[in-house]
Formats: C-alpha cells, structure tokens, sequence
RNA sequence: GGCGACGUGGCGGAGUGGUUACGCAGCGGAUUGCAAAUCCGUGUACACCGGUUCGAAUCCGGUCGUCGCCUCCA
C-alpha cells in the first residue's frame, strides 16, 4: 500500500518513499504550554495521530518514529506567569500536563519522543555557531540573526517572494536587522526574565529555532514529514527549513510537509471577543465524550476548513453510538482494505468514515471495530459513554415504570401504557423496544422530577 | 496593501473532464395497538460570468463571498 500525501512544499500529493524503511521519521510542531489547549489546537493532533496510527500499521510500529515537541520557552509563557504570578516551571508543567489528559481524551496517542524545548538549549545554541560560522547569520546588539539574503530558497514553501514580503511589511523593523525579513535566533534576556548563557551573553532562543534543534537531534538532517496547522507555514515553518537546511548544508529539512486547516466555530472565527472561544476541556466537562470530538474533527479532510458546531457533534454522538451498538465487544478483525485505501490517499476520512457506514450497515462487527480502530475510533479506552448510568436506584426506577407499561399493554390498557411512554420520554429517558424487551438509556435532557411526578400518577 | 486557501443538494461533507459518494434531516413503504428503534425505497447540487471541449461541477480567465498568513495563533 503506497501512501500518497499532499506536499505544501510542491503542491502535489506524493508518494511517501520512506529515506529509510527500517525507520520512518515524522516531527509536528506540538504546543507552546501556557494555557488549556482550544478545539483548534486539538486538530493536528488529532490529524498527525492518524497519521501516525497509519504509518505504523503500514510500516509496523517498530519502525515509525513520531516527534511532538513541547515548547516550554516562549514570551506568551513569560507574560502568562508574570500576570498569575506564578512560577515558570510551574506553569509549563501543569499546562503540559492538562495537554496530554487532554488530548488522550481524543484518543491522541503518545508521541515516541515528546521533547521539551528546555532541554535542548545547548543543541540550539550549537545550531546557531554553525549557522554564524557558515555565514547565514550575523550577531548584533546581543542578538543573532538570520540573514535571509545568504539562501535563495527563501521563501519557496509559503510561496512569498522576499521582495513583496519587504513591501508589504507592516511591522517596525528593529534598526540592526541587516535586511527587515531577517528573523531571530537568540535574543538577550534581563535579568527577570529567563536566561541561558551563551556566547553572545545570557539570553534565550528565537521562536523557530527549537523545532530545528529537536528534530535534528531525534530524527537527523533530514526526515520525512514535517507537520503543523497551516498557520505555521509562515513564518515558521519556512524559517525552520532555512535554519536547518543552512545549518546542516542540506537541501531538504524534511520531505514533505503537511499542514492542516483552520478552525472555525458555528461559521465564525473562534475569538475570546466572540464568546465562542472554548477549549477542549470545556467540551468534555460539557459532556461531549472525547471520541465525539475526535470524530468531528475527522468527518472533514484535513486540508478543508472545517467548522465546529453542536449540530455536528449531535451527529457524530448518534453515528459513534450506532456503530458501537454494532461492534459491541466483538474482537477487531483487519482493518477493511478500503477504509485503509482511503486513509493512504492524503488521509481522506470522509471516505474511510463513509466505508465504516457500509461496514456498519452490513453489521460486521468485527471488521468495523477493527477498522474503526484504525482511525483511533471505536477504542474500548474512549467508550463507556454510550451505556446507560451506572446508577443501580435509578435503574430500578425506570424498569419498574418500564415494567408497568408492559403490564398495561397485556392488559391493553393503551392510554395507560401510552401515558407512562410519553412520561418517560418527556424525564429525558430514551426507549427503544426490541424484539428482547425495552431498553432505556439516559437523553441528554434527563430531569429526574419530571421521572418522580410520572411514578406518583 | 501583498500572498494563500476555500465556496458542492435543507445541513454536514467526499469526488472529479462523460456513469449513485456517503451521513443527517425530509418524503414514501415495511414493521408496530399507536409510537420509538430498525429495514427498504426516494427527491434536491456543484458561488457567479465568460472561455477551451463532442461534452465541465471537474480545465483556463475574470467577478463576488468566506477564511487565513504577513503581528512568536494549530
């Protein structure tokens, strides 16, 4: 099975020829820790995780090496702890933390390597000597620089031409850039800011720099996929190519990039303003089960916009709660070719998910749970969600009014039986009869007085 | 202002030079005491205007709209 991607670099989908076979090497750009990961940050991961589960199924999960850094220097995280008061380590440790619960709740799997950027500070300061001594970056003020004129591919992954990006330049440009497109590597930090020492005084790293780092200590020069959301094309994604590829002397960073949609919300951008600013945690403390929000982000292709609503998670609660009525606890089978035939071409989930509905409608069980697993759906792990409360008191109760519908129905008692149905309904209790007997479960609308006036009548 | 992406039926969302995507909703039928669930069947489409072609929703040009990047936001 060949996998074909779409290259933002060439603007083609390609074929993924691993470098090496025994080892496919992946690095996406993972979160900068401040603050509660949003529905949008939770997109390439979920996307890059499917990928992943792809890669390892095709390749074998031995020979896939997936890298997703943590960036834990940045001036958002400064600025964030200043304002709480709080403590730097502290807050990028929780905040961490809150990303991998987070995202496990999607059903994200771990990374193989999850880098913090603090760790590498010696590799980055490394990659900058060599970058100054090659003569693609320049010291000034306490600053290091790149010099984007030293490499002619400039510019060739977000498609911008030096020329018009120095035109339409709307940002103040620091008096000792040498051209205003250069960029950042090391910046010289005050005393009550967070330092490192280097040979160009205390300080810490520009933005881009750490990715470079990290992934050419886990993964070399050069590897195979380098993935993000498509706002990191530029700038940092092209300015991670030009460091690294300068630095090494290399001709590529990686071999294809891949780069996944924006997010909207009801058909707006989501912003704090707006009011429909939310993170995933809210989603889940809403009750919005985890695979729920993972089947919406995958129902649209990556590459589209894709737009959150509740209409679409009410969907994709009804879809994931029939198919897990299919699978039940049946024992995964193979991945169906065709699902499997889908992914590999450019991850194209509407078309796996659209084959899971013909799997589904033929009611095999084992099949769909196998394929469904693939794309990280139908996971044991994430379900739970679908059965009925756990509460044994109220389970009692809804059977004994279940009960006493059945009684009135031999009795053909038809109002009776007809009044404790529309009763239940209207508590937010769900019946389905089935050829065994009712069976209930709790709607999202449950109101336990409305049940207690119903078994007083 | 510069650069880029997207625009498919009531909704979501693939695909693509000539043949049904798929799902949800709707409608019709089966089933049911009546419903729910389930099953079967079914209609509606390719932003607009030109062009290329035997044929375009699919290629080319333009217009409009939405969104993004150019501000260390995925």
């Amino acid at each position: 099975m060949t996998i074909t991607l779409w290259n933002t670099l060439t603007r083609r989908k390609e074929a993924l020829v691993p470098l090496d076979p025994g080892n496919l090497r992946i690095y996406v750009c993972g979160p900068t820790v401040y603050d509660r990961a949003h529905v949008g940050n939770a997109r390439p991961a979920v996307v890059f995780d499917l990928l992943f589960r792809l890669l390892r199924h095709t390749y074998g999960p031995d020979r896939v090496t997936y890298v997703r850094n943590i960036t834990d220097i940045d001036d958002k995280i400064i600025d964030r702890a200043r304002q709480t008061g709080r403590d730097i380590a502290d807050l990028t440790a929780e905040t961490t933390r809150w990303y991998l619960e987070d995202m496990a709740a999607l059903g994200v799997l771990p990374p193989t390597v999850m880098p913090r950027a603090t760790e590498y500070v010696a590799q980055m300061i490394a990659m900058i000597e060599r970058l100054i001594a090659r003569g693609h970056a320049y010291v000034a003020e306490g600053h290091v620089l790149f010099e984007v004129a030293t490499w002619p591919h400039y510019g060739e992954l977000s498609r911008r031409s030096v020329e018009d990006m120095r035109a339409g330049a709307r940002v103040e440009v620091a008096p000792f850039k040498r051209d205003p497109m250069d960029f950042v590597l090391w910046k010289p930090s005050a005393p009550d800011q967070p330092g490192w020492n280097s040979p160009w005084g205390r300080g810490r790293p520009g933005w881009h720099i750490e990715c470079s780092a990290m992934a050419a200590a886990l993964l070399g020069e050069s590897f195979d996929i380098h993935g993000g959301g498509i706002d990191l094309v530029f700038p940092h994604h092209e300015n991670e190519r030009a460091q690294s590829c300068c630095a090494h002397g290399t001709e590529q960073m990686a071999a294809i990039w891949m780069h996944n949609g924006f997010l909207q919300v009801e058909g707006e951008k989501m912003s704090k303003s707006l009011g429909n600013f939310f993170t995933v945690r809210d989603l889940l403390d809403r009750g919005i089960p985890g695979e729920v929000i993972r089947f919406v982000l995958l129902a649209t292709h990556y590459r589209k916009p894709m737009d959150w609503t509740a209409r679409a998670a009410e969907e994709a609660r009804r879809v994931l709660q029939r198919w897990r009525a299919v699978a039940g606890d049946a024992p995964p089978a193979e991945p169906d070719p065709e699902v499997v035939a889908a992914l590999a071409d450019d991850l194209n989930t509407p078309r796996a998910i659209a084959a899971l509905h013909a799997i589904a409608a033929r009611g095999d069980a084992p099949r769909l749970a196998g394929s469904a697993r693939l794309m990280g759906l139908l996971e044991p792990a994430l379900g739970g969600w679908d059965r009925p409360a756990q509460d044994e008191a109220l389970a009692r109760r809804i059977e004994a009014l279940l009960a006493a519908r059945a009684e009135a129905r031999r009795a053909r008692d038809f109002s009776r039986a007809d009044a404790i149905r529309a009763g239940i309904a209207a508590a937010g209790v769900i019946v389905r009869d089935t050829p065994q007997g009712a069976v209930w479960e709790i709607g999202p609308d449950f109101d336990a007085g409305r049940l207690a006036e119903l078994e007083r009548s």
